[in-house]
DNA sequence: GCCGTTTTCGGCCCGACTGTTTTCAGTCG
């Protein structure tokens, strides 16, 4: 069996999670959490570092022993030290810690209490009131442990940014609405533009906590209260969203919305460096004894401990923090620097409008240049175009260009990449052509070698110009194919092509630890919308907030390139 | 278990809410 990063960094995990039920030294347990974490943002697979032969223990968090574990993983595909655990506790008993309400501490207790280690025995348990006489239990805590294990199915949960964007608007407004508010602000993973949101953190600056909590508990859209107190509430949705609201004063909103914003690991980080300069950060502010230095804006917080402000994108502990005490933050793309989207799609294929209306929608969203990219033939199902479709639509573009629209569309094609690596229209065809985007479309479950082979080969054709959402995956859906990102970008420097940052908020693909390596090898990418319709110009933000998440800059992206500039680079990919 | 602009030893982020505690532990973010 092939051995992933994510596959260790479960390893890492459950050890983690093993140690933390019995007790053990909390610090050693944050070593093993924050070692799987460093595994799953690697961007780049852990057994190909080992097999080139170098040196592991430099990355964050991997030292000489997690190095050895490894080491022993990859090579015998075991964990001795997690075996050894496994004998000493159930393995499903880490299941447990994944309801909320129970910890380390009470699954202790279950377990060395009452046997407990499956969710159908605490079931049984809390039906027959056992738990409540354990210590430290009572019986509301048992009844509320029935319920979340009768509605378990649901739990952990997380939502595409998109989707939340859809909630959030709305119950900003209504917090507005609120006795006394000055300002609403959303935090957490959200404002950090994460892929996909487990809940939705709400900062609000007012005077009187209390009145705006139960301002937010009453809106319309709560399922259930979770928790309330005089500065912060925690509720249900309907949708099955996680909301938090937190109430601080002014004087505070900085420190409040640095360390709602996260990401966890990157506050950590931030207290560290303030305890070095005798300071301590919460959500209050920073405080040198008792006396508050900084609070009211993040650039007070980052400035008090000799920092500039960070883009909260960038606030992952992924190097922001030292790249920040260098002066080398990037200054990340924004959406208004895109001049154009290379990646749309008409009523030719399984577009719902015509190249007129897009080219219109384009424009009015301030693009300079759209490129129409239908499918090609092997995509049935969407009326993928043959050669003859495809010299028709050249046709209907240069008709559309001849006309002053004030914006200029490209000929192009989202050509599928055949299972043979070979392209589904004739070079003949292709070389016509503005933009040729290759993508797979099929056989998604290719071994990785061979996955690998047949990207690499399209890429070799000379009239190809980038490769689509690059992993394939669907958050939530289908996981990315098995394929060598590392290779692949590497290619696409020395083939001299681009690649994509799809901006479909079920896509979002190329990966933010992708960007940043393709960024490394400087190869451009392109942050495209995918567009089906026109209102999906829309989506290209969510691709921007990914980009930023990558590390990405204006002149790293391809499409903010002005027509000409882009024209250029398009005629050296020949 | 990791790590070093005080350090190879001795540190390692911090506060709100809940429930069961009569002064605080556990969980969560």
């Amino acid at each position: 069996m092939p051995v992933h990063n994510e596959d260790i960094a479960a390893v890492f995990d459950e050890i983690a999670d093993l140690l933390e039920i019995e007790g053990d030294n909390p610090f050693r347990i944050r070593a093993y959490r924050n070692g799987a974490r460093t595994l799953r943002e690697l961007g780049e697979d852990i057994r190909a570092l080992v097999e080139r032969g170098e040196k592991i223990t430099g990355f964050p968090g991997i030292g000489k022993n997690l190095a050895e574990k490894i080491h022993e993983i990859l090579d015998t595909g075991q964990c001795a030290a997690l075996q050894k655990l496994r004998k000493q506790l159930p393995a499903d008993l880490t299941e447990l810690l994944k309801l909320p309400g129970l910890g380390p501490k009470r699954v202790h207790a279950l377990y060395h209490e009452l046997d407990i280690h499956t969710l159908e025995q605490l079931e049984r348990a809390a039906r027959d009131g056992l738990i409540q006489h354990l210590p430290g239990f009572g019986a509301k805590t048992e009844l509320h442990l029935l319920e979340t294990v009768q509605a378990h199915a649901d739990t952990a949960r997380r939502f595409k940014l998109a989707v939340v964007g859809r909630y959030a608007e709305p119950l900003l407004e209504y917090l507005e609405g609120a006795p006394a508010v000055k300002t609403v602000a959303v935090a957490g993973s959200y404002r950090r533009a994460r892929e996909t949101v487990g809940d939705l953190d709400i900062l609000v600056i007012a005077r009187n906590g209390r009145a705006v909590i139960e301002h937010f508990v009453a809106y319309d859209e709560v399922d259930s209260v979770l928790a309330s107190g005089t500065t912060r509430a925690t509720v249900m949705l309907r949708n099955g969203l996680q909301v938090d609201v937190r109430v601080v004063a002014a004087v505070s909103y900085g420190a409040a919305l640095h360390y709602f914003t996260g990401s966890r690991a990157h506050n950590i980080a931030v207290r560290g460096i303030a305890r070095k300069h005798g300071l301590k950060v919460n959500e209050y502010g920073v405080f040198r004894g008792k006396k508050r230095i900084a609070g009211k804006t993040e650039d007070e917080v980052f400035g008090s401990i000799g920092l500039p402000w960070i883009p909260p994108e960038l606030r992952e502990n992924r190097g922001e923090i030292e790249a920040a005490r260098a002066g080398m933050l990037p200054t990340l793309v924004e959406t208004g620097d895109l001049r154009g989207d290379l990646h749309a799609h008409s009523r030719a294929s399984d577009g719902h409008e015509s190249i007129e209306v897009m080219a219109r929608a384009a424009k009015e969203r301030g693009l300079q240049y759209l490129a129409i990219t239908d499918h090609s033939k092997r995509l049935t199902v969407a009326h993928g175009l043959d050669s003859k479709r495809v010299l028709a639509q050249i046709q209907a573009v240069e008709a559309f260009n001849a006309g002053d629209h004030g914006i200029t569309l490209l000929t192009g094609i989202e050509v599928d990449i055949l299972e043979d690596g070979s392209l589904d229209l004739p070079d003949a065809v292709l070389s016509r052509l503005d933009v040729v985007i290759g993508a797979v479309h099929s056989r998604f479950e290719l071994s990785r070698a061979k996955q690998t082979r047949r990207i690499l080969h399209a890429m070799d054709n000379p009239n190809f110009t980038l490769l689509a959402h690059p992993s394939g995956r669907l958050i939530d859906r289908r996981e990315p194919y098995d394929v060598d990102m590392t290779r692949i970008i590497r290619h696409a420097r020395e083939r001299g092509c681009f690649l994509e940052l799809n901006a479909h908020p079920e896509r979002l693909d190329l990966l933010d630890t992708h960007c940043q390596r393709a960024r490394d090898e400087g190869v451009l990418v392109s942050i495209n919308s995918d567009a089906h319709s026109s209102a999906d110009f829309d989506n290209l933000r969510f691709g921007v907030g990914q980009a930023r998440r990558g590390w990405l800059e204006k002149s790293d992206v391809l499409n903010t390139r002005p027509l000409t500039a882009l024209r250029k680079l398009l005629a050296a990919t020949r």
